[in-house]
DNA sequence: GCCGTTTTCGGCCCGACTGTTTTCAGTCG
């Protein structure tokens, strides 16, 4: 077992905590082992190397004995003590837990009870029982579970599972056309209604739809609610419902009285671990928080909150930004009244990476709009200068001279379009870095530039030291190379990113000051938030840009601006902040 | 099994919903 990713690592450990649960283990052990989980599936560095220079102890909520199993992994490819577990829980367990509504104690019971055996077959021999009516007579079961976990299983094998995630433009707009539909009841009805969970929060990718509505009529809502054009009611309450809709997609609707919607929007906003981590530092000060209010330990008295702000005043802590909300050090920095002043949309001065119409023979995809047109948003979105950052001629079908020769036409070119414009044009170029770290752009045409950006658009799959070598002798290729661009090439639900040695490139990127780009594009989003946070705390800068092909994508640089937030950025560390003087000081290096 | 601005021991977030139950266990977020 010489290599195991943070993902089967993460799985092992959620494997062991589900085999303690099977065993009733102490239940604050099975916990250990699932925070362990999650914060490994979470982190930016791989175990591996974090174990190669002995700093397993970094990582929060790994001990002295998960460390020691985690060390005999890597040394010997297998854990003594987690095989000893093992050996007492049926394998055909685990694959039953991948069935919603299936935990551990319930597969234990079904594989035990109905002899399903072999990790192969365990779901089809499960279906197989319940179609012969063999589960509703076991004890804790019944008729209703048996057709539940029947249709839970179809559903299963639809491959229509919960990792079934969707980017950001489409949960805004799904979650728009809900909240317009529950706002026909009315303002007298619908006091307030806000996109709370993962989507407030502005993750990259969203699984659920989360809303919370103030209201005093409880009832008249949910039942609005449900009449919204679905698939399936997953679950009404009186507190709120979950509805999955005909896309796929799950909605889930909770509602509160006005004077405690604060502490309902908290709630609801998450995430889980910023959660459980600010109930613990509740507690340190004698007060219980749920969802309804803070109640002092002591008196047993509860007090509820109208807004979020109240809500952490009364924990003597300022409001902290959703997107802050991972439990990477903002409640700590909330306490100690160090939270970073975020960046905002309206920060944003300018947009570097755009794609115009003009055909310069490139082998990737032209823009669709002029510049004109581009120069036009800009102005509306009161941007000080663009760059134009189309991608390079294809290397394949000129020479070099030839690539030279069209590179000094579209100067000229743009240099003519832009004559008396009010937003500055910076003439770029996107340029391929090539498998062997070579840009696709001859030296001589770097005189026809005013910087570039270099991206991966090729050969994604070489190991994380050529990737390594070959990204860095792209930075280092020309003094003009200014931004490192879509860092890890991932399209999100598509494409993992490359894999790449950040420290390396970090130390390349400070020391030629070049940008790392946080491209705004909705299926990219890349550098990733939790990149973006190990580099900033390193002194980086970054450049947010929109990839756009269309005027019309300009507007994506929200999403940036949100990644980029995520990541704990200031004003000061984005580049395209910067007024257009100092921008241009930047980008030329002068 | 983890962890520490009261602690190296003694705590560990909190509640809703469902289906099966006559008061609760399991699952989920």
């Amino acid at each position: 077992m010489n290599t195991l990713t943070n993902l089967e690592l993460a799985q092992l450990l959620r494997k062991m905590a589900a085999a303690y649960q099977i065993l009733d283990e102490n239940r604050f052990k099975i916990i250990a082992y699932e925070r362990a989980a999650d914060s490994i599936e979470h982190l930016t560095s791989e175990v591996k190397d974090l174990w190669d220079d002995g700093k397993l102890d970094e990582i929060p909520g790994i001990g002295q004995q998960i460390a020691k199993h985690i060390d005999e992994l890597f040394r010997t490819g297998h854990i003594t003590h987690f095989d000893a577990v093992m050996k007492r829980v049926p394998p055909a367990v685990f694959p039953l837990l991948l069935i919603p509504g299936i935990g551990p104690k319930k597969a234990y019971k079904l594989v035990t009870e109905l002899d399903i055996d072999g990790k192969e077959e365990a779901v089809r021999l499960l279906a197989e029982a319940a179609r012969a009516h063999r589960i509703a007579p076991l004890d804790g079961f019944g008729e209703k579970s048996e057709a539940d976990i029947l249709a839970a299983i179809e559903t299963y094998n639809k491959g229509e599972i919960k990792e079934n995630r969707m980017e950001l433009p489409l949960a805004d707009s799904i979650a728009q056309e809900v909240i317009v539909y529950i706002k026909k009841l009315g303002s007298q009805v619908i006091e307030k209604i806000d996109v709370l969970g993962s989507l407030r929060r502005q993750v990259a990718t969203i699984g659920d739809i989360d809303i919370a509505v103030a209201t005093q009529k409880p009832d008249t809502v949910i039942a609005r609610f449900v009449t919204y054009p679905h698939q399936k009611l997953i679950e009404q309450g009186p507190t709120g419902a979950s509805l999955l809709l005909h896309n796929g997609r799950q909605v889930d609707l909770r509602v509160q009285n006005p004077p405690s919607y604060g502490a309902m929007l908290q709630y609801f906003t998450g995430s889980k671990n910023h959660n459980i981590k600010l109930r613990s530092y509740g507690l340190t000060k004698g007060k219980s928080l749920n969802e309804y209010g803070i109640k002092d330990v002591k008196t047993g008295k509860m007090r509820s909150f109208g807004t979020e702000e109240e809500f952490y005043k009364e924990l003597d802590l300022p409001w902290i930004a959703p997107e802050l909300r991972e439990d990477k050090g903002e409640i700590e920095a909330s306490a100690a009244g160090k939270l970073p002043q975020l960046l905002t949309r309206a920060d944003i001065k300018g947009d570097l990476h755009i794609h115009t119409n003009y055909n310069l023979e490139t082998s990737h995809d032209l823009g669709t709009d002029p510049l004109s047109a581009y120069l036009d948003r800009a102005a509306g979105l009161g941007y000080k200068y663009i760059g134009i950052s189309d991608h390079n001629p294809s290397v394949t079908k000129h020479t070099a001279s030839q690539i030279v020769e069209i590179m000094k036409r579209r100067k000229d070119y743009y240099d003519r379009q832009t004559q008396g414009k009010n937003v500055h044009v910076f003439v770029m170029c996107e340029v391929d870095i090539q498998p062997d770290g070579k840009l696709a752009l001859p030296d001589s045409a770097f005189d026809f530039v005013d910087a570039v950006i270099v991206s991966i658009h090729s050969s994604f799959t070489q190991t994380r030291k050529e990737m390594t070598a070959r990204v860095i002798a792209a930075l280092i290729a020309h003094p003009k190379v200014r931004i490192f661009g879509h860092p890890t090439g991932r399209l999100l639900t598509k494409r993992e990113g490359v894999e790449l040695d950040w420290k390396e490139v970090f130390a390349v990127c400070k020391e030629r000051n070049i940008a790392l780009e946080i491209n705004a594009y909705p299926q990219r989003l890349d550098l990733p938030d939790s990149i973006v946070y190990d580099a900033r705390k390193e002194g980086l800068k970054f450049c947010i840009n929109t990839d756009s092909h269309a005027t019309s994508q300009m507007d994506m640089m929200r999403y940036g601006v949100s990644v980029a937030r995520r990541g704990w950025c200031e004003k000061r560390d984005i580049v395209n902040a910067l007024e257009y003087n100092e921008f241009r000081s930047w980008l030329l290096k002068n």
